[in-house]
DNA sequence: TCCACCATGTAACTGGTTACATGATTAC
DNA sequence: GTAATCATGTAACCAGTTACATGGTGGA
């Protein structure tokens, strides 16, 4: 437990290797050829941050060193780190980020219930909606008052950014509901629920 | 027309600049005030900036000395710094933007009409509209192909994005439309058409 | 022989963050 | 007199970018 923040590309590396010990080389290629193609994927990016998180004492390498290939640097989580990692989860969801840190709260809700379950994903959703909530509305309002002044394109851009709240808004019902549907199905079934595709993803 | 790169929050000073000469204060009100609120006010970031931008010649300050207030430093645009930003402007919507740079271009687009007119904008429309239309159905096969095998809230955190994309190809197709519509009013009646705000914006 | 892929690093640079410093004016 | 607002700066620190370096393995 080092005092120096973690950064976001630092605790998106916690989570891969939380989910699976990795080299270097392969959150390197999960960043090139996931979804998550928003971080950088370049070495002199991680490598660096592997080397501050180890420091820090949140994750251990070993050496691996297979016959025929080279050698590779293998990451797990410490008990520390992953203490650290979820208490970054656990993290409310604030207004701050809700205007200027989607990227780090999607990142937090994709990783949150392999860590903290359905319970830490439900919460995590509840706030958000608060939050989405009060803001939409003041993003409205200041469109409507400032809106007529400015420039076609820029009232755009604000309508925009506008819509893509609203989405998340709708996403946000949509995501609780279908926690609602796995927990009911968990009660009867006494099974863990299969992910139920009807009614179409997206 | 110096060598070194401008940074983002570069060109949000340039465009605002560009909009109304302004002190470095004036601008931090700007960032904080308004729907700007994802670039950072800190003083730390913006003199710095403003600092740079002279340096190179993309804009030149001219100290006020108000009686009573205190001396305020104006910041201008030069023809050097208008070619800059006109050309950042006009840059082409690549899809390694589209995928990690979104708020970048939607600052260019929000600036676009005031510098490059409505001409400019709708052509950056259409070139958005056609790497989002190349880039949804990507995300989708993606989302497909592994979401099985993600935890549903993973699964939800790219389902999130993809909603995201798809409102902006909607918001693509109405902003056409709007261009279209104030073309037409323009066409007609030969008068700088006036913002016509039925259909509800948002 | 040379390319593609596996795999890890380093070094220079630079822009943004946080926090502190300064000082004038207006309103209470 | 003191708080709020106007207004500009500086300095330490740090993470990420770009680009380069290195070297092993397998296949064409």
């Amino acid at each position: 437990m080092n005092s120096v923040n973690i950064s976001t590309l630092g605790y998106a590396l916690l989570g891969l290797i939380h989910q699976k010990p990795s080299s270097g080389y392969d959150l390197r290629k999960t960043f090139t050829e996931t979804a998550m193609g928003s971080f950088s994927n370049s070495p002199g990016a991680i490598y660096p941050a592997l080397e501050r998180l180890e420091k820090r004492g949140s994750i251990q390498s070993e050496v691996e060193d297979r016959a025929g290939l080279r050698r590779r640097r293998v990451y797990r989580l410490t008990a520390s780190g992953e203490k650290e990692f979820k208490h970054w989860l656990a993290q409310p969801v604030t207004r701050k980020e809700v205007v200027s840190g989607l990227g780090e709260l999607m990142l937090r809700f994709a990783f949150m219930e392999q860590a903290l379950g359905a319970t830490g994903a439900i919460a995590f959703l509840r706030k958000f909606r608060i939050e989405l909530d009060a803001y939409v509305p003041e993003l409205k309002k200041y469109l409507e008052e400032y809106g007529a002044q400015m420039p076609l394109s820029g009232m755009l851009a604000l309508d925009s950014g506008i819509r893509n709240y609203e989405t998340l808004q709708q996403w946000c019902e949509y995501a609780l509901q279908k926690y609602e549907e796995a927990a009911a199905k968990k009660k009867t079934s006494r099974v863990r629920p299969v992910l139920n595709r009807t009614g179409g993803m997206s």
